[in-house]
DNA sequence: TCATAATACAACCATATGGTTGCCAAATGT
DNA sequence: ACATTTGGCAACCATATGGTTGTATTATGA
C-alpha cells in the first residue's frame, strides 16, 4: 500500500464531499460545517485534516477560531485526469478510422 | 459508515485509475490488464469488480476470457460535481458583485 | 474575572481496504 | 488427450479509515 493523501482520495468521502460543497458557499470556520452533518466535531475536524493535507482546504487561525476555506484550484488535477481519460479513448477511435481509410484506399 | 460503491471511491484507488486509462486505450481481458502491474491477479481481479460495481468498467465473457471495457460515460458525475462546486463558488462572487453594487449606487 | 465558546490531543474501536496465497474449474490449442 | 491458459473462490492478514469519547487548552465576551 502506497502513501496516498491526493484530492481523488480527499473526494472519495462523501461527508468530505459535502464539506466542499458547504465550503464553495463561503469560508466557515469548524463550528460552522458541523452544522447540518450529524457527527462529532471530531470527525469532522480530522476530515478537514484530510483536505487540508492535499491542499482542497486552507485552514487560517483567526482568534480561537479556524477559518477554512476551499480551494477549488485542486480540482484541476481530477478533471486533468478525466480529459486524459477520454482524450485516449478518442484516440482510439482516430486510429480505427485512420486503419479503415488505409485499407480502403488500397 | 454508509454503504459506498460509486464512481468517486472508483478512482480514490492509484491502481484503478492506472486501469482505467489502460482500458482507456482499448478493451483488454484480466490477463492482458495485470501486464505491467506488479501485483497479483486476485488483486487486479478486484479491482475490477469494484470498478463494475460502480458502473465504470463493464464485463463480457468470451470464451474463458472476461473482456473489460472501460465506461468513461461513468466519469460524468464527477466532473458534474466538480461543476457544480465551482458554480457554488462563482455565485458567492456574483453575490458579492451585487451587493457591493446595491451599495454604491445609494 | 470567569464562564463559555472553539478547538486540539489522545486513546480507542469496528469495519473497510488492498493485498496475499492456495486450490479449483473450465475453455483452448497442439 | 492433456498440458496450459484464464480466471473464480475462499481464507487470511496488516493497515487505513471513519467514527467515538474524554480531557485539556485558549481566546472571547459579559
Amino acid at each position: 500500500m502506497i502513501e496516498r493523501r491526493d484530492v481523488f482520495q480527499a473526494i472519495a468521502d462523501p461527508t468530505r464531499r459535502m464539506i466542499i460543497q458547504k465550503l464553495s458557499r463561503g469560508p466557515q470556520n469548524l463550528a460552522g460545517i458541523i452544522e447540518d452533518f450529524g457527527i462529532s466535531r471530531q470527525a469532522i475536524a480530522k476530515h478537514i485534516k484530510v483536505l487540508n493535507e492535499c491542499g482542497m482546504v486552507s485552514v487560517t487561525p483567526k482568534g480561537r477560531e479556524q477559518v477554512c476555506e476551499v480551494q477549488l484550484a485542486a480540482l484541476d488535477e481530477v478533471n486533468d485526469w478525466v480529459a486524459e481519460s477520454r482524450k485516449l479513448w478518442n484516440q482510439r477511435f482516430q486510429k480505427l478510422e485512420q486503419f479503415l481509410e488505409d485499407t480502403s484506399s488500397k
